[in-house]
RNA sequence: GCCCCGGUGGCGAAACGGGUAGACGCAACGGACUUAAAAUCCGUUGGCCGAAAGGCCGUGCUGGUUCGACUCCAGCCCGGGGCACCA
């Protein structure tokens, strides 16, 4: 063992000699438990960034630790590839996204093998390889024959310059970020899984996911949000036509009080109002423009127009104008939606904007009310009041009636409503995985075979900003029919990305088989055992994998409901955000690196480095690509090791919490890990040392060897209880603290030291697993330390005989005491009741009541 | 706007089921070693009062429950995440 830490040299070492022996190559075994510990699968955006880093080095130390505990171990990595990024990049450098991507997932294996994380490298898939696609091809061709897929329109955001439909991310205040164009509305054709029809078995399944954290399952089952309601129609004749306008509402109790109903730019009585009247037509337009985004619907401005059009109350008979409202979404519900302004505040706002009658319908505990001003108890749940047959009844009751009375005639009845709306999946872009359908003029949209499956992207085409390239490729296009044999033409649009990480895991656990989507081997290693991924995942991606397996299940391939036992949310590593923002053009962010910063919150000003000019701070975020404040650990990793990289990032936070960056402490744990190489390199010096004998230990080394296995404890229930890897490290950082102070060089003393440091060693293996392996061998061991069981902390080196209580006069302290381990409550009040420091404060005063905490506290109450 | 989470020293944090607030570390300061610096080692470090012993205050804000509240309840302020085409 050499005296100084060599990270440099130690690291290739160790990972030479996992890759001989083959120690992360996971193989089926059912004579040992299992472990699948998966780490949500990066998007190869060119470089590891500390997020990565993170997540990663979580999962490899649990794989680790779970290994130790004796169980069959499987952690695979693989690459999140198809993507918005890769486009961009070939706008921009004019390289084809399919060598742009393969570069960078080139490159990041690199960078993830030289952070030695214990990956069966053998298992990786990438899911732009055809190989894998064709099977998210061949279960959507799956859906469609069962009718989980299926094809109805959408609203996407519209760029009319570059005659391209813009991603959400892609709109900055309504306008393109390429052309600075308006962006508009357009209602297109796409595809759908019905994501609904599972959304009672969804939401009532979170019950059975102990193991997830209690916010992701509150945050699922809010979005799914089964809510009972009442679809009800309003009957009209417009233009000699008979018919219905149908809506939702959650609120039926209030259906007395409807002023007036609203419905989308795109609904058919919009278009008829339209074809009449300019304003309204003006209007329609005007609602084109825009954002499809919940969050820009949910804060503009409402706005409305009437369209000069009646409908009829279902229950009174009355006339009720129909306005169009911008604020009501064609693709959800049914794209009408009623106006009660006396109960409903987005309603009240719509009314006093555009002077329609409020009347109040329901009364809460007799609270004043005026239709002038809003109070936020007019929303809340009451009786019924100016509502006739219904006046006195509460919310459930009123429900009820009137409920009753809709379905009387026939104009409607009561209906659980889901929040959660079915999952669109075709996008207009070139690098995703072609949908497998044909269009022929004579047979109409015709499903691609099985046997020709996959349908191959083309990889070399380079993408301009303007359209999809796929639509312009004839080699991609043309076809025959698989029907008639007629000259056809392939879908160009690609599936959701979110498609591919929808299952994935089990393409893992069932690798390279070109037969089948997966095999018996996943019937093995599923569910994962432990999953472990960003909180920003915590609703769409774990709801679309929940999703996907059950129609796997239901299709054959998997018996498991749900794919991931316990789910560990990580919390996301934040850093600053600098923008330019040019008058026109596309946004410009500039890496907190290149600023010049100074101030604090809003106060936070920062000009470039390079050209002294003023950026803008756009607060702190997530680090991603695109908005270029990622931080790099290759130069982490170059000047102090994967272990000290590794060891700081679980060091100081743990893993479900958020943290801002700052690599500020990354010295310290450098020290640290040459701290304990240099106590062990003393240690071996001293030559080889004996097993301790725990019945002729002194008090030194017997209060030592105790401090030893209460940290050994600690550790192990921190990693593998709490998964607090911050609390390990501190407990190991103070037992460092002991060892280092025991200068006792009798062999007893090199014994009890060479037990610790061997415990010590074990303890930080998942975390620092080179430099552990090395001490390892120092510590005179030839196995691999990676091979090792968790060590059992030995229940008589804990024993201890006095205890320190402590004692608080009124729930103030105010002494600590020493009592025998196991003193029961009359000794403590005795021995707290003595000391001065309470009798001070006592100072003769009758004692009302003592609460005694065995082993921990009294409290005197006086 | 809606849903979820968080706020504790100069900084990252700990306190696990209501029971010692600030473990562990960073930074800073003082000291040892050195011609000097770096590195290393030792010590101090929530605020206020005090020579000390010790005392008082203190976990975003305002209230409440309790013998006892960082922890539970109500209301607010601030920060972060998600909002269905970023992944």
């Amino acid at each position: 063992m050499k005296e100084r830490y060599e990270p440099g040299e130690i690291e290739p070492q160790v990972q030479a000699e996992w890759e001989a022996a083959g120690s992360f190559v996971a193989r089926e075994d059912a004579s040992r438990p299992k472990y699948y510990c998966l780490c949500m699968f990066p998007y190869p955006s060119g470089k590891l960034h500390m997020g990565h880093v993170r997540n990663y080095t979580i999962g490899d130390a649990l794989a680790r630790f779970m290994r130790m505990q004796g169980c069959n171990v499987l952690q695979p990595m693989g690459w999140d590839a198809f993507g918005l990024p890769a486009e961009n990049a070939a706008i921009e450098n004019g390289v084809a996204p399919a060598k742009w991507t393969r570069d960078n997932i080139a490159h990041m294996k690199a960078q993830l093998k030289s952070l030695g994380f214990g990956i069966d490298w053998s298992r990786e898939l990438a899911t732009c390889d055809a190989d894998y696609y064709k099977w998210n091809q061949w279960l959507f061709l799956r859906m469609l024959e069962r009718g989980i897929a299926y094809q109805a329109t959408g609203t996407v955001n519209w760029d009319p310059v570059d005659q391209t439909v813009l991603a959400n991310e892609q709109v900055i205040d309504g306008r393109g970020w390429r052309t600075g164009a308006t962006v508009e509305k357009r209602e297109i054709p796409m595809y759908y899984l019905r994501i609904t029809d599972y959304a009672e078995e969804l939401l009532a399944a979170l019950d059975r996911l102990p193991d997830w954290p209690e916010r992701v399952r509150t945050m699922q089952a809010n979005w799914i949000g089964r809510s009972e309601g009442v679809n009800l129609s309003f009957p009209y004749e417009i233009a000699g036509t008979k018919g219905t306008l149908p809506v939702f509402t959650t609120r039926a109790d209030t259906v007395m009080g409807v002023t007036y109903v609203a419905v989308a730019a795109e609904h058919p009585l919009a278009a008829i109002a339209a074809a009449r009247d300019g304003s309204v037509r003006a209007f329609v337009d005007e609602c084109r423009r825009g954002s499809v985004m919940e969050a820009d619907l949910a804060t503009m401005e409402k706005k409305g127009v009437a369209t000069g059009l009646v409908v009829r109350h279902p229950l009174t008979g009355e006339e009720v104008p129909v306005w169009v409202g911008n604020y009501v979404l064609m693709g959800y519900g049914e794209g009408a939606v009623m106006g009660v302004p006396g109960d409903d505040e987005r309603d009240f706002a719509f009314a006093r904007k555009y002077g329609l009658p409020i009347r109040q319908v329901i009364d809460v505990e007799g609270r004043p009310y005026s239709t002038v001003a809003w109070q936020d108890w007019y929303a809340e749940h009451g009786r019924c009041v100016n509502s006739g047959p219904y006046d006195g009844l509460g919310y459930e009751a009123a429900i009820d009636a009137i409920a009753k009375d809709l379905e009387a005639r026939g104009l409607g009845r009561k209906q659980v409503v889901w929040r959660l709306r079915d999952w669109g999946i075709s996008r207009q872009r070139y690098w995703g995985c072609p949908i497998p359908l044909i269009h022929c003029p004579a047979c109409g949209t015709v499903p691609v075979p099985d046997d020709q499956l996959p349908v191959r992207l083309p990889e070399e085409l380079v993408p301009d900003g303007s359209g999809n390239p796929l639509a312009k490729s004839k080699a991609f296009l043309d076809v025959a029919c698989p029907k008639c044999g007629a000259a056809a033409r392939r879908e160009t649009d690609t599936m959701d990305t979110f498609v591919d990480s929808s299952w994935y895991f089990f393409r893992f656990a069932s690798p390279k088989n070109d037969g089948a989507m997966v095999d018996e081997r996943a019937a093995y290693w599923m569910p994962v055992d432990q999953y472990i991924g960003g909180i920003e995942h915590a609703i769409l991606h774990l709801l679309y994998a929940r999703f996907w397996t059950r129609v796997m299940r239901d299709c054959g391939l998997t018996s498991i409901d749900e794919p991931f036992q316990r789910l560990l949310t990580q919390g996301m590593v934040l850093n600053e955000i600098w923008f330019r923002k040019p008058s026109s053009g596309r946004i410009v962010y500039h890496h907190p690196s290149e600023v010049e910063a100074r101030g604090e919150g809003a106060a936070r000003t920062g000009v470039l480095k390079s050209d002294g000019q003023p950026v803008e701070y756009g607060g702190i975020g997530t680090m991603s690509k695109s908005r270029r404040n990622g931080v790099d650990p290759q130069a982490l990793i170059e000047r102090y090791g994967a272990d000290t990289a590794r060891f700081f990032v679980l060091s100081d936070v743990p893993p479900d919490q958020t943290c801002l960056w700052s690599d500020e402490g990354v010295e310290g744990a450098f020290r640290f890990m040459k701290q304990l190489w240099k106590l062990v390199h003393g240690h071996v010096a001293g030559g080889a040392a004996a097993r301790p004998d725990a019945a002729t230990l002194d008090r030194a080394q017997r209060d030592l060897r105790r401090q030893v296995h209460q940290a050994l404890a600690k550790v192990g229930d921190d990693i593998g209880r709490r998964r607090m890897f911050n609390t390990a490290i501190a407990a190991v950082r103070e037992l460092y603290r002991a060892l280092s102070a025991f200068q006792d060089r009798s062999p007893q003393g090199r014994a009890v030291m060479q037990e610790a440091l061997e415990l010590v060693v074990l303890m930080l293996s998942p975390i620092v697993p080179h430099a552990a392996q090395a001490m390892w061998r120092a510590l005179g061991h030839a196995s691999l330390a990676v091979d090792e069981r968790w060590p059992q902390a030995d229940p008589a080196a804990l024993v201890q005989d006095t205890i320190e209580i402590v004692v608080q006069v009124n729930g103030k302290l105010r002494a600590r005491v020493a009592v025998a381990a196991g003193a029961d409550e009359a000794v403590a009040r005795e021995a707290a009741l003595a000391d001065p420091g309470v009798a001070k404060f006592v100072a003769g005063q009758p004692v009302r009541k003592l609460i005694y905490v065995p082993g921990k506290l009294v409290n005197v109450v006086v």
